[in-house]
DNA sequence: GGCGGGACCATTTTT
DNA sequence: TGGTCCCGCC
């Protein structure tokens, strides 16, 4: 949907041509709020001549943050230079990457993106006894969830019913030691980038003025996920009532309450800035049945905004909703793989299946791939797997942070996966220490020695080591790997290596498009380790994803299956009470409004042999009697 | 052969 | 919170 001015309705162009003072637009599935935030970044940059006025667009996903810059570079051209368009994360690394030395961090920070790593962190603080941690799992887990809620050690007495009892000084200490653990080691992982932020930025008004004076104007797209700590720093962003803060949410669509989303931010951020409020209740994608569908099923949920209007389609169009029923999950699978038999294969990607759970959609591949209908899993990770592509960029980081005993290990583990001999990082520091040169250097003159591996080392020595030249030192290695992949004719060597070298080659582009092509190397690595790596999908095929993967995206026909008490909603959220499943409905909510044509939901009397009665959700869509 | 009790399984994952 | 199966025991 690439809309221009002109093709606005009423308020959507209301929203579009605000000017100043803080503005909420409560939009609906559909209603073609990206657009409307897209728009109104344009509009001010044209109306705001003067070069200094930036503007700030915050999103929650790198994929949104690429899609809005991508349209307006084509609205703006060089003007759109003057807006920066980050995920909260991101926007957190470039403020700690200019004034982190504040803290301590120096611009070349490491970021950890592996929950191991991080546990290796709290063993290592247990056996140099500078923190109690009986079990670095739990640890870690009551870690985030400070980080997610903003609770600072002072705090969190508040969260032990008032008491600073054993538990909550274990855990103030446990806290403490890791984050300065993190700020010794110029590392940072995804809650610490918020909390230091937030830190600093309190703690030296004078950056906080500066940030504001460069950002006179902030955009939060999708604010209904914010987490706390993710608000507070937005608060320091714009800390006036009166500031230009422009927020798009939809309330009905809060489905990361475990993350630390909440209904109450919408009420805080409505206190806080006493917003002019432009709702955008048509919806664009669904079919008129159901938009209905989805109104009265909402209607259920006492947690919404009393004013909020309800959807109204604005599409004729009539598609199609079916209900099936079915004996056992075996037989429901059955029937989701005939329905899609009818679509034509080359229009399968047109097909999303959504399930409350994984657990679901495995069953629905395997069974599918057997009938010979391709379906992938639509799920992303956060490291490369493959061991080429490891050794190529563990040597890059290695390069950025010569020092690190964790990256070498992991390079050289990798390494004895590519060529099946063993890699010892003791002889690599060994030659190092003896050579005296950095640690990256001795590995690659170790792998000089090496029959497959030989023509990285020259490459990587030259223009890693000597020249930090990273993408032309990428683009040898990758050459190299190509070489080595090719096994036989079509055989490959490493079954996830095109997946990761798809992902690389995209999420590079993506980063040089959006930062430029002369981006330092830590910059770089940052922010590729600040991206999911998504599998690329075969054409022809068949879309698994869960309602969280799937929530932001539409699809021709859309299949819900597992519709179950116990699956969805889940077992949990039935045990946990009312909030919990009007989050579930919410989950329901979302799954549906992802269709534009056809929809089609099933359910069956047994799971795994567990007998389930129908949804609840079912009843109140009106599509069953309850 | 009939019984009581335990095991089974425990969601989602923007960065 | 479920239904069912299996084991051990009397």
């Amino acid at each position: 949907m690439n809309l221009t001015i002109s093709d606005l309705n009423e308020n959507q162009r209301h929203a579009v041509e605000w000017d100043e003072g803080s503005l909420l637009v409560l939009a609906g599935p559909g209603s073609g709020k990206t657009a409307v935030l897209t728009l109104r970044i344009a509009n001010l940059i044209s109306n705001t001549p003067q070069e200094s006025h930036r503007i700030l667009g915050l999103t929650f996903t790198v994929k949104a943050a690429n899609e809005m810059q991508n349209r307006l570079r084509n609205l703006l051209g060089e003007d759109s230079r003057r807006i920066q368009l980050r995920t909260f994360h991101s926007f957190c690394t470039d403020i700690l990457r200019q004034h982190g030395s504040q803290l301590n961090f120096r611009p070349d920070f490491e970021v950890i993106t592996n929950d191991m790593d991080r546990i290796a962190i709290l063993k290592e603080l247990n056996d140099r006894g500078q923190a109690e941690v009986d079990d670095p799992e739990s640890s870690l887990k009551q870690i985030d969830t400070m980080f997610r809620h903003g609770i600072t050690p002072p705090e969190l007495p508040k969260y032990f019913g008032g008491k600073q009892n054993d538990q909550c000084r274990t855990l103030q200490n446990i806290f403490t030691s890791y984050t300065k653990w993190l700020a010794k080691e110029n590392q940072l992982d995804f809650g610490s980038m918020l909390y230091f932020t937030r830190k600093l930025l309190e703690r030296v008004p004078r950056i906080a003025r500066q940030v504001r004076t460069v950002y006179r104007y902030v955009c939060v797209d999708e604010f209904q996920d914010t987490n706390l700590a993710q608000y507070r720093v937005l608060r320091l962003l714009c800390p006036e009532t009166a500031s230009n803060l422009f927020v798009v949410a939809d309330d009905h669509q809060i489905i990361f309450q475990w993350n630390g989303a909440n209904p109450k931010r919408l009420k805080e951020l409505k206190s806080d800035y006493s917003p002019k409020i432009v709702q955008l209740p048509e919806n664009y994608r669904c079919p008129a049945k159901v938009v209905e569908m989805a109104n009265r099923l909402i209607a259920h949920n006492s947690d919404r905004i009393e004013t909020k209007k309800i959807s109204i389609a604005q599409r004729d169009n009539p598609g199609n909703v079916k209900l099936k029923s079915f004996g056992d999950f075996n037989e429901e699978v059955n029937g989701l793989i005939s329905e899609i038999s009818l679509v034509p294969k080359n229009r399968r990607e047109t097909c999303l299946v959504i399930a409350r759970s994984n657990k679901l959609l495995v069953q629905v591949k395997n069974d599918m791939i057997s009938a010979g209908v391709e379906a992938e899993i639509v799920s992303k990770s956060q490291d490369f797997s493959s061991p080429p592509i490891q050794v190529m960029y563990y040597a890059m980081k290695l390069a950025n942070a010569p020092e690190s005993r964790t990256l070498l290990n992991k390079l050289c583990v990798a390494t004895g996966l590519v060529d099946g001999e063993m890699l010892s990082a003791e002889d690599v520091l060994a030659q190092a220490e003896v050579e005296g040169v950095v640690p990256l250097r001795a590995f690659f003159s170790q792998i000089a020695e090496r029959n497959t591996l030989k023509p990285i080392a020259a490459q990587g020595v030259a223009l890693l080591c000597d020249s930090l030249d990273y993408m032309s030192f990428a683009r040898e290695a990758i050459s190299v790997f190509d070489a080595l992949n090719q096994t036989g004719e079509v055989g490959e060597a490493f079954p996830d290596y095109g997946y990761d070298k798809g992902s690389w080659e995209r999420i590079s582009k993506e980063i040089h498009h959006m930062h430029g092509d002369n981006l330092s190397l830590h910059s770089f690595l940052q922010e590729m380790d600040l991206s999911p790596k998504a599998k690329t999908l075969p054409k022809d095929c068949v879309r698994l994803q869960t309602v969280h993967t799937a929530k932001g995206i539409e699809s021709e026909n859309v299949f819900i299956i597992g519709l179950v008490e116990d699956q969805f909603p889940t077992y949990l959220s039935i045990r946990n009470g009312d909030s919990a499943i009007q989050e579930e409905r919410r989950n329901c909510f979302v799954a549906v409004t992802r269709s534009s044509k056809n929809l089609y939901l099933s359910y069956s009397r047994l799971y795994f042999d567990w007998s389930k009665e129908p949804s609840r959700f079912l009843g109140e869509m009106g599509l069953i009697r309850n």
